[in-house]
DNA sequence: TAGCTAATTAAATAATTTTCTAAAATAAAT
DNA sequence: ATTTATTTTAGAAAATTATTTAATTAGCTA
């Protein structure tokens, strides 16, 4: 059995926010992103499998390259953690659903 | 010289989210939170410790106790941090922004 | 002051994570 | 078919993190 990884763990890792940075400009191959770090090919390897394995990238194969491709649906989750201490700072929120209450009301 | 802990490796422990969770109900002391662990006093004195290192907690001394209180000013960093991608799921701030847009052009 | 309570610090161990080298798998190219 | 390129997997070592027990610090109270 697989232990389900965890995507605050996974976010953990400097490099693997960087990596995230990267495929949320552009679908990358394991080799293109580990141009861009000092490590070897298989420890980046490594950190996108862990990324994999949260689901915050998606694998689209072509041939024999892998496309790895951010997934924002999975990094909503941590969104909708952090949102939860959002009204400790934030205004801005209130002010939308005001503006949006009362454009409902105009309807 | 200490090492800059980092906030993204305090959020990454279920246990300390937990903390974090309890302190932004209320001010708290370490004994009390370790009331709500199955872990020992020191343990968790450890995990308040690191999130009082890299300041999403902060304390505030009365006698012999100590009561921690939840910061939110550096849990927006995480938040500033997942907002870059906001974009990819969500619509509502570009309604904001247009809203905000609007009534500064009024003035 | 002596004893009690709240909390931290220290030291040791256990567990996990990270990283590397080497080997294997697979597809494309010659 | 052999070689080359891309990537993953395996195994081991190094580094970091988490947890426990024991010791220490400091305030409160009788």
């Amino acid at each position: 059995m697989e232990v389900r990884r965890d995507i605050f763990q996974a976010i953990a890792d400097p490099t693997r926010r960087a990596i995230l940075g990267l495929l949320a400009l552009q679908a990358m191959t394991p080799g293109a992103i580990a141009e861009n770090f000092d490590s070897t090919r298989q420890t980046i390897s490594k950190h996108i499998q862990i990324l994999t394995e949260c689901q915050l990238v998606k694998q689209e194969l072509k041939g024999r390259e892998i496309y790895y491709h951010f997934n924002p649906k999975k990094m909503k989750e941590v969104s909708d953690w952090v949102d939860q201490y959002r009204k400790f700072w934030d205004n801005k929120l209130d002010i939308l659903e005001t503006y949006l209450a009362k454009i409902q009301k105009k309807k």
